[in-house]
DNA sequence: TAAATTTGACCTAA
DNA sequence: TTAGGTCAAATTTA
């Protein structure tokens, strides 16, 4: 069974191999201290650039000599994830010192088939499901161009991409307005009695996630998960500097669809959101067919692996999760069975090491989830290739998108 | 005008 | 009793 887990971390081989018995962490440290501020950005380029280095070096190695021992790949994946790492790191708005570099403070580690260790395919399916939106966004998953963002990263600087809306919670939302400045002279509304009223506290299954915040020119944004949300409510949460906000599906309306979502930011560590998934889109299910697969070859768990290290580390919500987490792949020989046997195993194996689900001690564990059965017709040669590419290419999640989907129907009443 | 966000009030589980 | 979750009017934006 694979194993993703938050580690203290091996020794890395990050900026050639020069480096190679130093932690990422401590490289960026003294990134920072020789380089100073002003030259923060150049170190950040030149561990983007080797770490893309490494991803290349990998995917020629893989090509030359079809090396398909996975606990050398994980080794390889592992380097590359953790110079990318030290690269998000660096790029945090404020970074006060070494002490901001550190080693976040990763929820502990959690088992992503969650209680009873049953290791179900069904399991697998249900946190896939959970976690579809990072995967593919809202869209078609697959048949991303990875040149394109082979492209994006060779651009003169991956930094200066435009600014955009400057919502902080605005992921997924389609292109909804600005967040306002202090609000305008709205008077308090009159006291009305309510007709009927939710029963709150779901005790549907849910998924936590943490995600790391994405940098837009001076804005942080969480990442797109390829859905379109709609923010209906926030609250200053006790004990918390960030309030929490409270989505739901924008197509709750035309399809009932149940989806919600709480983001908040967190209190020790600014740059990463923490995201509740609460119920899963039933808008989707017929226009997104989870993937059957047949079990890949290792050369092809390589090839998705390069492919995804190989595409932009600033380009996707894949990548920053990628570049928030401390990603481990258990080696082999935990695996009594080949190690990267399903693609579906594979998908849980590339997921974030701080995938938790909260409710797993209560025996909950996202057990309701319904999962719509695959269509069995997508691409199934290179089906972890196409995870890797839908990581990379989490759909732009504007209401257009949406409305193609959805074109029917036109008019939101509000909740009742 | 439609659709989204903001935000104070309300409801309810703990 | 209270903190968290939701409602819905007001407001903003495209």
């Amino acid at each position: 069974m694979h194993v993703l887990a938050a580690h203290p971390g091996p020794p890395l081989a990050l900026l050639g191999g020069s480096l190679d018995h130093r932690d990422s962490n401590s490289i960026t440290r003294e990134l920072v201290v020789v380089a100073g501020r002003r030259a923060m950005d150049d170190a950040v380029l030149q561990i983007i650039e080797d770490a893309f280095g490494l991803a290349r070096e990998l995917m020629a190695d893989l090509q030359a000599t079809q090396q398909n021992d996975p606990a050398y790949l994980a080794g390889r994946c592992q380097r590359i994830a953790q110079a990318y790492l030290a690269a998000s790191r660096m790029l945090g708005p404020h970074p006060h010192g070494a002490d901001d570099l550190s080693p976040r403070a990763l929820p502990p580690p959690h088992h992503p088939l969650g209680d009873g260790g049953s290791g179900s395919s069904h399991g697998h399916l249900q946190q896939l499901e959970l976690l579809r939106p990072f995967l593919g966004g809202g869209g078609a998953p697959s048949s991303a161009p990875f040149q394109q963002h082979l492209g994006r990263l060779l651009e003169p600087s991956p930094f200066n991409t435009s600014t955009t809306s400057p919502d902080m919670f605005g992921a997924g939302t389609s292109g909804g307005p600005v967040r306002r400045q202090a609000s305008s002279s709205r008077s308090s509304p009159p006291v009305q009695p309510r007709q009927h009223r939710m029963r709150r506290r779901e005790s549907g299954e849910r998924m936590t996630m943490m995600v790391p915040v994405q940098r837009t020119g001076n804005t942080d944004l969480p990442p797109d998960d390829g859905y379109t949300w709609r923010k209906y409510g926030q609250k200053d949460i006790l004990g918390s500097r960030y309030p929490r906000s409270y989505y739901r599906c924008t197509h709750k309306n035309y399809y009932g669809c149940e989806a919600k979502k709480k983001v908040q930011r967190l209190d020790d560590d600014p740059f990463m959101y923490e995201v509740t998934y609460c119920g899963n889109h039933t808008c989707l299910t017929s226009t997104m067919p989870l993937l059957t697969l047949p079990a890949p070859t290792t050369t092809a768990v390589s090839s998705a692996a390069a492919s995804m290290l190989t595409n932009s580390p600033t380009s996707s919500s894949a990548a920053a999760i990628l570049a928030g987490q401390d990603l481990v792949m258990a080696p082999a020989a935990e695996h009594p069975t080949p190690a990267l046997s399903t693609a579906i195993q594979l998908g849980i194996s590339w997921m974030p090491s701080t995938l938790i689900s909260p409710s797993a001690g209560e025996g909950s564990s996202s057990a309701q989830m319904d999962v719509p059965a695959a269509s069995g017709t997508r691409d199934t040669e290179f089906p972890v290739m196409d995870l890797a590419d839908a990581m990379f290419n989490s759909g732009s999640s504007g209401g257009s998108s949406m409305d193609g989907i959805f074109p029917a129907h036109h008019h939101d009443q509000r909740d009742s």
